[in-house]
RNA sequence: GCUGUUUUAGCUCAGUGGUAGAGCACUUCCUUGGUAAGGAAGAGGUCACGAGUUCAAGUCUCGUAAACAGCUCCA
């Protein structure tokens, strides 16, 4: 049989001949390497018997196939050390992940942090035997009996819903596990493992069903790749934003004022409204207008929204007031409030696009167990925006809204975003209002809009809102979780509930169409992710202290007196540090601060009115005169900013 | 909300049922200096909160709250 490789070459082999005996026919190093292998598109083990002409190619730890295989034949081995700790221990799924692997499993003993030491160790002990992974295929009736008769209930559970036909079992040692695989050979491979954690998770997703126990893992095929790991762990918990939010001041929380109620220290207070300017700056350029609505709202406001139908029950309970019947809501967005503001006079087609925008505070009560530093949190504000457009306008308004948000991407050095399509749930459309017409006219838009500007997007499904598709962009935190920032999205169905209208040429009333928008997302998401972006250390334009004078001795405190001065005068923004250390310890303890920029005088520079500058986590950049420094930082401001500007057409 | 873990000085963290600890930060004094930690002294505690067991609880048990990891959820 004819076997073609990766870069066209073909070669014959006998029939029967396994992918790994063709790895080793080119080299035994690269067959030893291989931990799966792709015949013809289809990911297999190494020891998968070919019997007929295919392509091959094969997967190594540095492909995610190899990753994949390896970490999934972990949880393998895990499943494996715990049948013989755990007797009676019932297994739900173990696939590989992002990073690693977990299993889910109903134990009959509760299973804790400390006793992942002792789990890694029987692993350990049972990769030693470099147990082989061993296929067989069955049929689905002798499947499910197999797990019946072990109890196995999840398993037995999942075979159920698979189609019937054969099935593949995997056997390592004593454990025997339902799996499409592909494995890597056998579990020699595995050198080196860390339990991470164990947790609680649904069965299947769903919180209806049991909590069973997770228990998540890494292995590498080598000690020191898991001594890098745990060290680049490290490293991504020190810019973890709640850490790095407490050492440079910028917010807090209380638990006297609530869980989740963000409270914003003056560094932290300047730095977002710094960003809030730039933002209303970008936008006022795009012809939008800035409206102030209430934190709270009568519930009739919500009623007629759809929100308190959908989302009532897990808001603030309503305010009652002391007047019989009125209930309020703390505001959970800032739609319903724009509609009333569009609402407020007669619109003709001439008056569209309205575009209203608000730094508008809302409030969610998110379940406890959800709330997360900044990213997730009980009270926000929203950059929000409400663009009312006339179908003919949709596209190109749209299609600015994306300009925005990857200016500021641009600008902020967010260039690993991923740009996500939500569309609806194929089947559970319950939990969406509005006509299916209008739904699909909204998705083609979002899709279109996305493919002129260039985007590459991922699309997922369930994701919409309830009344509409959007485009949502997101970003990685410091240790791979996934954040939603930006997001724009078309809606047709508010329009309608708040009877939204416009004046047509023909004079006839008509529809506009609604977009929902926010470029950051949320202030507080926007000012968590950046932190970990930037591990605090900012834009020049965007850092709370720009430059911190710093006196050699007390003796020149005067003259850095005069230096901050100047510098404040012409909007650098600086500080003098007097305290009574040396030197070197004032230079330690700001850049530590992630100060971008130090000035040390002393007696030369006074007399000649130069200063020596230090750049963070650059060094000693010279003597300039004052004059030239302030020049330098205020046309790196001026760049940092306008560098990234679009050309509007 | 669910499962598990944690909570001791402003911060980071030790602490074996028997007198509450360290480093950093803070205050005062000495020192007046040239590119990443100068020296000395001092002050600072409802051991998260509430019950219980015990002669005795920071330590053991239960409850509550908050934080952390994951699940579920996210307008």
């Amino acid at each position: 049989m004819k076997i073609t490789f990766p870069d066209g070459t073909v070669k014959e082999f006998a029939q029967g001949t396994t992918a790994y005996q063709i790895a080793e026919s080119i080299s035994p190093r690269l067959a030893a390497d291989c931990l799966a292998a792709s015949v013809n598109g289809e990911t297999v083990d190494m020891g998968r018997v070919i019997d007929a002409d295919a392509s091959i190619k094969f997967y190594k730890w540095d492909d995610d196939q190899g990753k994949h295989a390896f970490w999934h034949t972990s949880s393998h081995l895990l499943a494996e050390a715990l049948t013989e700790l755990y007797p009676g221990i019932k297994f739900g799924i173990g696939p590989a992940i992002e990073n690693g692997f977990y299993y889910d499993v109903d134990s009959p003993v509760a299973i804790t942090e400390p006793d992942l030491a002792k789990i890694e160790n029987k692993m350990l002990e049972l990769a030693r035997n470099k147990e082989t992974l061993v296929r067989t295929d069955v049929a689905k009736a002798t499947a499910l009996k197999t797990f019946a008769d072990k109890g196995e209930v999840y398993k037995v559970e999942l075979i159920n819903d698979l189609e019937d036909g054969t099935i593949s079992f995997y056997t390592n040692g004593a454990f025997t596990d339902l799996c499409r695989g592909p494995h890597i050979p056998n579990t020699g491979y595995i050198k080196a493992i860390k339990l991470t954690s164990v947790a609680g998770a649904y069965w299947r997703g769903d919180e209806k069903n049991k909590m069973l126990t997770r228990v998540y893992g890494i292995t590498f095929p080598k000690k020191s790749m898991l001594d890098e790991y745990l060290v680049m762990m490290e490293e991504a918990k020190k810019r973890d934003h709640r850490k790095l939010g407490k050492e440079l001041e910028l917010f807090c929380f209380s638990a006297r004022v609530g869980q989740g109620l963000p409270l914003w220290l003056p560094k932290g207070a300047a730095l977002r409204d710094r960003l809030e300017q730039f933002l209303r700056g970008v936008q006022k350029e795009y012809g939008y207008q800035q409206v102030i609505t209430p934190h709270i709202g009568n519930k009739e406001l919500y009623v007629t929204s759809g929100h308190y139908a959908k989302y009532g029950k897990d808001s603030f309970q309503p305010i009652h007031t002391p007047v019989e019947g009125e209930e309020y809501l703390l505001k959970p967005m800032n739609c319903p409030h724009h509609c009333e503001i569009y609402r407020s006079k007669p619109r003709s087609y001439k008056d569209l696009p309205v575009r209203l925008a608000e730094f508008g505070t809302v409030y969610r009560y998110e379940q406890s167990g959800e709330l997360h530093g900044l990213t997730r949190v009980r009270g926000f504000t929203q950059d929000d925006a409400h663009l009312f457009v006339r179908p003919d306008q949709l596209m190109e308004e749209f299609e600015r809204v994306i300009d925005i948000v990857l200016y500021i991407f641009k600008t902020l050095k967010f260039d690993n975003y991923t740009a996500q399509v939500s569309l609806r749930d194929r089947v559970n459309r319950d939990k969406y209002i509005g006509s299916d017409e209008n739904w699909e006219k909204a998705e083609a838009a979002i899709i279109k809009a996305a493919a002129d500007k260039g985007l590459k997007t991922i699309v997922e499904y369930g994701e919409a809102a309830f009344y509409g598709p959007k485009l949502d962009f997101m970003v990685k935190d410091a240790i791979g979780r996934q954040w939603q920032l930006g997001t724009i999205q078309v809606d047709y169905n508010l329009p309608e509930r708040f009877d939204l209208t416009y004046k047509g040429a023909d004079d006839k009333l008509h529809r506009p169409i609604m977009i929902h928008r926010a470029p950051f997302g949320s202030m507080e998401r926007f000012v968590a992710v950046l932190l970990e972006h930037t591990g605090g250390k900012f834009p020049l334009w965007l850092s709370p202290d720009q430059v911190v004078v710093l006196p050699i001795s007390e003796k020149f405190n005067g003259y850095a007196e005069k230096v901050v001065e100047y510098l404040n005068r012409f909007d650098v923004r600086s500080q003098i540090d007097d305290r009574n250390e040396k030197i070197g310890r004032k230079i330690r303890d700001n850049e530590l601060k992630r100060t971008p920029y130090l000035l040390i005088v002393g007696e030369k520079e006074e007399a000649e009115g130069l200063v020596s500058v230090r750049a963070q986590g650059e060094g000693d950049k010279g003597q300039m005169t004052l004059e030239a420094f302030r020049d330098w930082i205020t046309e790196l401001v001026h760049q940092e900013i306008e560098a990234n500007k679009l050309k509007k057409e």
